[in-house]
DNA sequence: TTAGTCTACTTGATTAGACAACTAGATCTG
DNA sequence: CAGATCTAGTTGTCTAATCAAGTAGACTAA
């Protein structure tokens, strides 16, 4: 706040009235010295600025480049109840879904797993990180975790289908329902940001949710995150 | 990544110091001179670094006081559904629930408000603006719509009671539902992080819904900003 | 004792300058 | 003409210095 009149710090107000620009329509700013000229603060304050609207997802700055401003597209609705199911989701809205696996280990169920799965803790999972993408546009990342012992060739299924719902089906699980839902919103980690191609101090939603099959065994647990920029969940109550 | 060997940056590396630092177990961490001297580079690289440390919600800095280390409370989980009730939800978790009255305006509908309450565009509305808070905790604000004609005493009752429910039924609302729930999240705006007591870049769970009387006629919309370090919210199918 | 004041310490803001790393287009070269 | 190279422009990083503003404790005066 200091070094200013009326103890609004200056970079504030420069970030304001970017604002206002951008709300002007134009696509590219000026570059950082001719802002600092134009609002006669050093290029130091307007970097400050510009940091806090990028921060806000207004604006994005490449080296080299320029600053450019964010259109945000329409969010992508995405429903969650006990029927989730990511390929039905997307493609009702006329988007090419498509589920690309990332990675895939095996490992040991920790007390929270367990519990989740009813399995003893320690009992071997098959745990998948995967990719969820529209329109070639990456929507989420989730990491799932299913039972290794019923189901030996979950990584296989879904490697070579895209689909945990034909991977499962593969292992003769027709259908699947969830419970419950949790949700969480935090920043993105910086694995997830590259796969997700968005910046560093993107928002992510975070689901995390168990999947039951008819007979109400838990075949699989999962932790899904959303680009919030990218896509709204609907609740069905 | 200028000026450095490896070509990255120094305040990444002297981020991910500090970080190590904090899983020690320290509540404070020197003060910023001390850290610059203790790594080798000027106060600005260790301020870019514990920036970066801040918007990971990792610490908080006080002016006059220090810098110190942010150890999150577990996250109250907050059930949404066609039933959703504040006060009914937080006081089952043995916490003293509050709602307060930040603001109260009188405005007409626009286009979204009016489809979502099934007004004509224009109608008087009366908008709340709320703050609720377990056991002296923030948890979320909100910003209630309500149609005035049918609601005419609504701030009034609600200024009272802290309840929308118990404001309801003094106009002669008994029970009241959601159908849809979307939630998205998002930066907190200026106006939230002051009332939520959270710091500038913290993210808010955001949820909008609109309730319906048992005639199935609109009543209220509502957005509200859960503060996504303190709250999670589970979605019952 | 109490209330006010002073002071050292700490984070916040701003300016200034320098160089690194990257981009895009112009220019040169075979 | 194609490809390599150069160059001006742009953002990223880092150092240095200074003052503002808030905090907390010590000290002082009534």
């Amino acid at each position: 706040m200091s070094q200013s009149a009326d103890g609004i710090a200056r970079w504030r107000r420069v970030a304001d009235e970017i604002r206002e620009m951008i709300g002007g329509g134009l696509e590219k700013l000026p570059v950082e010295t001719e802002l600092a000229a134009r609002f006669g603060v050093n290029r130091h304050t307007v970097r400050r600025a510009l940091a806090a609207l990028a921060a806000e997802g207004l604006v994005r700055s490449e080296r080299g480049r320029g600053t450019f401003v964010e259109r945000l597209p329409e969010r992508l609705v995405y429903p969650v109840g006990a029927r989730t199911r990511f390929t039905e989701n997307v493609s009702r809205l006329a988007r090419q879904p498509a589920g690309r696996l990332i990675a895939a280990t095996r490992e040991a169920a920790d007390g929270q797993l367990a519990r989740e799965l009813s399995l003893r803790p320690g009992a071997p999972l098959h745990r998948l990180e995967t990719l969820h993408v529209a329109d070639a546009i990456p929507l989420s990342v989730g990491t799932a975790w299913f039972p290794a012992e019923r189901f030996p060739n979950i990584v296989a299924a879904y490697a070579e289908t895209g689909s945990v719902t034909k991977a499962l089906a593969a292992h003769g699980v027709d259908d699947y329902r969830r419970h419950q839902t949790r949700i969480g919103a935090e920043r993105v980690g910086r694995a997830d940001a590259a796969h997700l191609a968005c910046p560093a101090d993107g928002i992510v939603l975070v689901t995390e949710s168990a999947n039951y099959d008819p007979k109400d065994v838990p075949i699989q647990f999962s932790r899904s995150r959303f680009l919030a920029d990218r896509v709204e969940l609907l609740i069905d109550s």
